[in-house]
DNA sequence: AATACGGGGGG
DNA sequence: CCCCCAGTATT
């Protein structure tokens, strides 16, 4: 993969500076430019959400206000106000670089990021953001949001989880700040990942990023940033209306969607397109206020499927979903071929339904 | 390159 | 309730 153009980088990083003008954050550490407070700032904010990690972010300030005050506190002390914030090596490691830095570096934190890395607890994140944001340095910082925002907006479609593709981003970023202010922007871009460009169901419509976002334009939005390992698998919600009379079910031939096609479904709830819509959007649909008959999670190659079934006591007109629902005699619904996961649902309620199976079991 | 390391938020 | 998220050190 090749990086972007300099024109679209430049647009980018100016896109999310003027969106973080409108939509600054404040947060308590931006009072403080010295390299101490901000590092405490960055070592708490580390897989901690800035909701969570302010108070303790207060706190800790107010009882060490200062390096020497932390180099000269037992570790003790600092675990105590660390208490409940998790990954409790943080507070080790911040707690052994304090003392470093108070007396084998005459209190003086380095000042770049190559420099900061070698502090024990600051990896390649946390020395970008120190060294941006205490020293000016022109660094770009590369945490989850910079990786989810940058992958989706350039159509990143590399593994993010492999150090190729961080080092894709990092030189990425990197080339951004050298037009940008390196301050602004890494909190323009973090903030944007936070709040607009959120892991899941982001709100599209309200980006001012979309027009030239490529995953908005592909319509890829759901499955970047892209992970390997784990084979994603796009969750999709569908809800089905059951319905029965004089034993008989309402069935409906499924031409709406790839999977399942041409088979027999119950006519789905909550669109007239029917089963396709429900695969194409990442959206859960609201639950019907309707009896819930039973609910199953269905893993395909490339889908988790989480179906519900629910009962109703009419078929809607607007189940003319592609097709024309039957009305099925329940002995002659092995007749069908209809979808595993419904097979057993169909088999799991027959006794309710009336219907007799010799093969049930 | 893979794994351990807490805990919180949202669907 | 279950699933998702996320930097650094260690191996």
């Amino acid at each position: 993969m090749e990086q972007p153009a300099q024109e679209q980088i430049v647009r980018f990083g100016k896109l999310l500076l003027n969106w973080y003008t409108e939509n600054p954050r404040p947060m308590p550490w931006k009072n403080f430019s010295d390299p101490y407070t901000i590092w405490i700032a960055e070592i708490i904010l580390q897989q901690t959400r800035v909701e969570q990690g302010t108070p303790y972010f207060e706190r800790f300030i107010h009882r060490f206000p200062d390096l020497q005050s932390l180099a000269t506190a037992s570790i003790d002390d600092v675990l105590v106000l660390w208490e409940g914030l998790g990954y409790y090596s943080r507070a080790r490691n911040l707690h052994e670089t304090a003392r470093y830095v108070f007396l084998e570096l005459g209190g003086e934190f380095p000042d770049t990021a190559a420099g900061l890395q070698k502090l024990k607890g600051i990896g390649p994140y946390t020395s970008a953001a120190i060294a941006s944001f205490a020293y000016g340095e022109s660094i770009g910082v590369v945490d989850g949001n910079v990786k989810r925002v940058t992958s989706r907006y350039f159509n990143i479609e590399q593994d993010i989880t492999s150090s190729r593709t961080s080092k894709f981003i990092q030189d990425l970023v990197n080339r951004i700040v050298q037009e940008i202010p390196s301050a602004e922007f890494n909190q323009a871009i973090m903030n944007f990942g936070a709040m607009m460009c959120v892991p899941r169901q982001p709100d599209c419509a309200s980006c001012p990023a979309r027009s030239t976002c490529r995953a908005y334009q592909l319509k890829k939005v759901d499955d970047l940033p892209y992970k390997s390992g784990t084979t994603i698998k796009k969750k999709r919600w569908i809800n089905f209306g059951v319905y029965v009379n004089q034993g008989r079910v309402a069935m409906i031939q499924n031409k709406s969607s790839n999977i399942w096609k041409n088979l027999f479904i119950f006519p789905v709830i909550g669109s007239e397109k029917g089963l396709g819509s429900f695969l194409e959007s990442s959206k859960k649909s609201k639950a019907p206020d309707l009896p819930l008959l039973g609910k199953m999670n269905w893993e395909l190659s490339h889908r988790k499927l989480h179906l519900q079934f629910y009962l109703v006591d009419q078929p809607p007109t607007d189940w003319e979903q592609n097709g024309k629902i039957m009305m099925v005699e329940s002995k002659n619904l092995e007749n069908f071929a209809i979808p595993r996961p419904l097979r057993l649902f169909l088999n799991k309620i027959s006794y309710n339904l009336s219907i007799k199976k010799s093969d049930d079991q």
